[in-house]
DNA sequence: CCTACCGATCGGTAGG
DNA sequence: CCTACCGATCGGTAGG
């Protein structure tokens, strides 16, 4: 036991290295958070990184030490809003099998996810073409994979008779600008959470894609 | 006659003057609808007018002779969305005084305007904070202005019985982000028309707020 | 993490 | 409507 222990290097160190890892990445995490709360109200080229560092409390030169390029925080902002979409998905998934309710627990928790951010998924709306090829790509890719996995996800509810038969392309690009439009109007200030507008907005969609007819 | 005829300038002078100016109306239009493609696909700032101007085959201190500054080209863009939005309202205000009919034929009217545009609409997605507040503040009464006679009409319909009652302002900010994002997807060489999108968003939507009980 | 600075882009103008 | 150009902003770097 104590000879194992002495084989280690002191506990200071082996945590401390860890620690200032972990501080860099809360610190990069705190800008890239924060320049896309800018970028979703003021927009990528009207927000100066001068800007996003005195939000910061520190000089433009020292974002450089979390980040290599403007476009690099772009990209991460709207990587993370692609792993939320994603994450939101797979605890629908994971929760039931039934297709209905699998769209409605996702659209709640995403929304939920939206709502919790401040803001900072805004940036969303910023054109891919604000990025250069080798980040735009990826993006794309993003694009098509969150897009594909919801159109199965009313197809399915299609299929199983859940919703009248449709174009789910054209049902996705209905309820995803709906979604995606809460992160530049919604305020944690306002009468309603996160949950409540999803709840809402889950009935609003739901009930829209069903039609009429839906008797329960 | 003969003397009247004397006391008019030469026609060819009397027509050639509003000629001119409709030509240069004409120009300007081009202009600005050209320029507010190009801001909703790219972001404005992101969008020199030495690539507008290019698009228009002319260079760009030619653009200066029909504008003053850039910010004057994406304030008119944004006007004549807004434009658009009030005849939309104003066609379905006419044709009927049922609430819900109304609202139907708003949203049909306003995506009718919006595909027909080729994409310039989607300069409404561009932040009203890209503008200097002489230009800003005009758009931000603009947007209340359609936000408060969207309310009211959702509002009229809840008041009527046809749909459940409800916080208008968020069936408003629902449907809102949807169709006003359509600008950013749709392009006339899909299978659907304007038209035909106009009337599948506007069952999503009425039998969205309607609820689940609608029986008709 | 800061001060100082370079280089490129771009809105807008002069002058024709 | 064009050529030529100015001035300001801003992303990114040097050097400490």
């Amino acid at each position: 036991m104590s000879r194992t222990a002495g084989v280690k290097k002191p506990a200071r160190w082996a945590d401390a290295v860890p620690a200032r890892e972990a501080q860099f990445e809360i610190k990069r995490r705190a800008l890239v958070r924060e320049a896309a709360r800018a970028f979703g109200r003021r927009g990528f080229h009207n927000t100066s990184l001068e800007e996003v560092a005195e939000a910061l409390g520190v000089t433009k030169p020292a974002l450089y030490r979390y980040v290599r390029t403007k476009h690099e925080i772009l990209y991460e902002a709207k990587t993370i809003a692609f792993d939320a979409g994603a994450k939101a998905r797979d605890m629908a998934a994971a929760a039931t099998a039934d297709p209905l309710e699998r769209l409605r627990l996702y659209i709640i928790h995403y929304i939920d996810l939206v709502t919790s951010e401040l803001g900072s998924y805004a940036v969303l709306a910023e054109p891919v073409t604000s990025l250069p090829p080798e980040y735009a790509n990826p993006i794309r890719a993003r694009m098509r994979e969150a897009d594909r996995a919801l159109r199965e996800m009313v197809q399915a509810a299609m299929d199983a008779g859940a919703m009248p038969p449709g174009d789910p392309k054209l049902a996705v690009a209905f309820f995803m600008g709906a979604i995606n439009h809460i992160a530049r109007w919604y305020t944690p200030d306002g009468p309603l959470t996160g949950r409540q507008i999803g709840e809402i907005f889950a009935d609003f969609i739901l009930n829209g894609l069903r039609g009429p007819r839906a008797g329960s």
